[in-house]
DNA sequence: GCGCCCATGTAACTAGTTACATGATTCA
DNA sequence: TGAATCATGTAACTAGTTACATGGGCGC
């Protein structure tokens, strides 16, 4: 199956709002959608040359006076077509690699109390992530119309249901891991039988 | 931020249980991790040569009669200790990339029908993958001796929580976007103003 | 004979990150 | 005067995926 430049619909996703630089969708992205999706600067500016070269976009030089020069992209007709065609397609799912979690596996190998400050990290960022969230959801609010379908609502929705269910895990994993605090000795064993 | 090489780490903790062949510790993955953490042979075999050359595993060649050769590995108190050092040190958080979302928050461009669908599609895979955590549950918990910090379960705990969360915000979703069923004109704005 | 499983590996590729280079303006 | 912001870009790098190559054994 050919991999797909996931950049270069999430460039013209963005084009698909209003026109802007790269600069702007770079400072666009990181009020919207960062919490599920990342670019940097090294993709968002090849990524608008080549739509331009393939006519999905057209590019404005915006010179103000005293203003750094702005290269302003704007979606065509054609950069729509191709982003509804890839809207249709199946999205893709992510292949997850919690880093957190793969250290908590292999955890028997150090002692207990060093896993359960983990943890208690993890639960302290997703007490942050929510609060954030909670001005996106405020911001969001008082922009929408009402008559149109949610879809910022629904994407942060998402986010928030996440960090409360990996809340909720991580209370209920240092209630475990509290069980066996001050064992010493590294245990090898994990509770899977051979394989 | 120097990256490190994270194959290498999934690969040293899975040498810390038990002994084993490259081929083996796919499988291995496949069976206990895999819903937080994938491996492919592409990494594995480079990734246990150079365990080898730093003298952090060691490797014997078993050849069983009428058996392929295996080249199994284990791990050596030097790779431990490089293990519980990368244990130790903070987990380094994801960037999500999560296709599904990209496409409902740019779902304004197609009808909303096309959104429903895949919001249904991921219902019925967390639904599925719940159900094949419940047996994972059911064999890890056979296995275990009770005496153990149930690592394993923590780890699973985590996506029991996390699609059980997803499976909320799709009934959510389909609520919200139920509302707008039927709707042609696709709309172009987002809840998000000028940024 | 065919397809699947065992078993090890390499090569080619795509995606994604980080550091660097440049230079103007604004504000403390 | 120095830091932050505006603004665009490239180069070098690391990580990760997929396809391919090889070959024996086993069951249908």
């Amino acid at each position: 199956m050919a991999k797909v430049n996931r950049t270069r619909y999430a460039v013209l996703g963005m084009l698909s709002f209003r026109p802007m630089s790269g600069y702007e969708m770079k400072k666009y992205i990181d009020n919207s959608i960062i919490h599920f999706w990342q670019e940097n600067f090294g993709r968002i500016y090849p990524v608008l040359r080549s739509l331009e070269r393939e006519g999905l976009a057209t590019k404005q030089v915006d010179q103000e006076e005293g203003r750094p020069v702005r290269h302003v992209y704007s979606i065509t007709e054609k950069g729509r077509r191709e982003l509804a065609r890839w809207l249709l397609l199946p999205a893709e799912r992510p292949n997850w690699r919690i880093e957190l979690l793969l250290k908590l596996f292999f955890g028997s190998q150090v002692s207990v109390a060093n896993m359960i400050r983990k943890v208690r990290s993890e639960k302290a960022f997703c007490r942050h992530t929510l609060e954030t969230f909670q001005q996106l959801e405020d911001h969001i609010k008082s922009h929408e119309s009402g008559t149109e379908i949610p879809y910022g609502l629904i994407t942060l929705s998402y986010g928030q249901h996440y960090y409360r269910a990996v809340e909720a895990w991580c209370d209920e994993t240092l209630e475990r891991l509290r069980r066996f605090e001050g064992e010493g000795e590294p245990a090898r064993s994990n509770g899977f039988g051979k394989q």
